[in-house]
DNA sequence: GGTCTAACTAAAACACGTTTTAGTTTTGTT
DNA sequence: AACAAAACTAAAACGTGTTTTAGTTAGACC
């Protein structure tokens, strides 16, 4: 690797430094590319260079994350379908340590239109998901008639949906959790052996006495602020 | 109503109309707020004088539709589950009709961080959902136990997520009927009584079949255009 | 009829993401 | 050492959504 390659490497990693330092300023959940730029120390036209857009920055300061993850995630035990719930209770963990970061972080995600990027995020987490449920298959907790893919896919789906919420504002952690878990709960126990659905169902119900009404939105006073851009 | 509301309400018609006009405009799935307000023959300031944002505007716009979608709806006879699975194909069905309306609706509705606004959109189709899950617990088909206002959440949560995924472009349209009935399919497969349960997981798995794999993303060539705002 | 006031207009302005342009370094190669 | 190519910079520009300002119009009220 020639001295050109390390430098811009260099510059990238000082991009993506600076970037997830403004990402985790709390009060300033949105930064721009300009003060992105001028705190790093560049031109305003080199992250576009080298990234191509504000999404593909907050990507790669994302990127960095999924080992952390997955290591937070390993570390506990996972017992049956239990590694499932846990998963919800690991990303809320993570999320509550650094929730500005996590909100744009999320956000950003969910407002590309790039292709690459979504799925540069989604593919490995759904990966994870695929895996857990074939492991669930093979040891017999889910029916065997199910494709590990897809119903990895509707899991995730439902999980990354109540992330999408949470990071919008529209519900607290704690009900992200809740609602996580109970989605998730709810769609193990459809495919669930015989042996292990009444117990999921039993944790469902349990989760749904927790959970609060429908329309009883978060009361926030809508400061009336700068509009997001819509299209 | 004094002539001064009336005038009012004629002009917030105007501007509905011409939006409504400007959303169905194929290949320009993005509309600004200056051509709005130029077609409409109106000032630019005007639109936020009387909706606020574009978000509101194109609210005001959807508004319209729900009685459509009620409609197109109760027109289906609904025997057990079906109604569930039947709620994907009307949607979709209208969705076919003017993509690059819902497209564009969908966005917005998405994008918006107005609790106000996206509540006024998820209240009443929650309430439908709600009111399905209750009239499947009074048949028996759901088990008893279950929260209709839980469930149907978790059930449009999911069909949500779906319809935002084909409007970012991610799915196809048939893809995010598939997805969408196989996750509602699945959510209620887990708690419908022990009569219902065999035939629904049944569905599922015939939907399953269809679903393309996970990953295998919609080859768009993704032609850099500009990038949507992050936030 | 005269005046007050809300509604509207036109136009400029702001901040943002992004692109472009033109000039300047820095690096690899001959 | 000289050159070519790539990387970077500074600054302007574009098109957004949105807000502001100042001025005008039209209904309401005495």
């Amino acid at each position: 690797m020639g001295k050109r390659e390390i430098n811009r490497d260099e510059k990238r990693q000082l991009i993506v430094t600076t970037a997830r330092h403004l990402m985790q300023l709390r009060d300033v959940s949105d930064f721009s590319m300009r003060t992105l730029a001028e705190v790093a120390g560049v031109s305003s036209a080199t992250p576009y260079a080298l990234f191509g857009s504000k999404q593909a920055v907050i990507a790669a300061v994302m990127d960095n994350d999924f080992a952390d993850f997955m290591a937070a995630l390993t570390a506990e035990p996972n017992r049956g379908f239990d590694v499932f719930f846990s998963l919800v209770d690991v990303t809320a963990a993570l999320f509550e340590k650094n929730p500005s970061y996590y909100r744009t972080g999320a956000q950003a995600i969910q407002a590309t239109t790039d292709q690459t990027l979504s799925s540069h995020f989604s593919l490995p987490r759904h990966g994870l998901l695929k895996d857990l449920v074939s492991d669930a298959i093979e040891r017999g907790e889910i029916c065997h008639q199910i494709n590990p893919d897809s119903l990895a896919l509707n899991l995730g789906h439902q999980f990354y949906g109540w992330i999408q919420a949470w990071a919008k504002g529209n519900i607290t952690l704690p009900d992200m959790v809740a609602r996580a878990q109970y989605g998730l709960g709810l769609g193990l126990a459809a495919v669930a052996t015989e042996a292990s659905r009444a117990q999921l169902l039993e944790q469902v119900v349990a989760i749904q006495a927790t959970l609060p009404e429908a329309g009883v939105l978060k009361t926030k006073p809508t400061p009336n602020k700068k509009q997001e851009a819509v299209s």
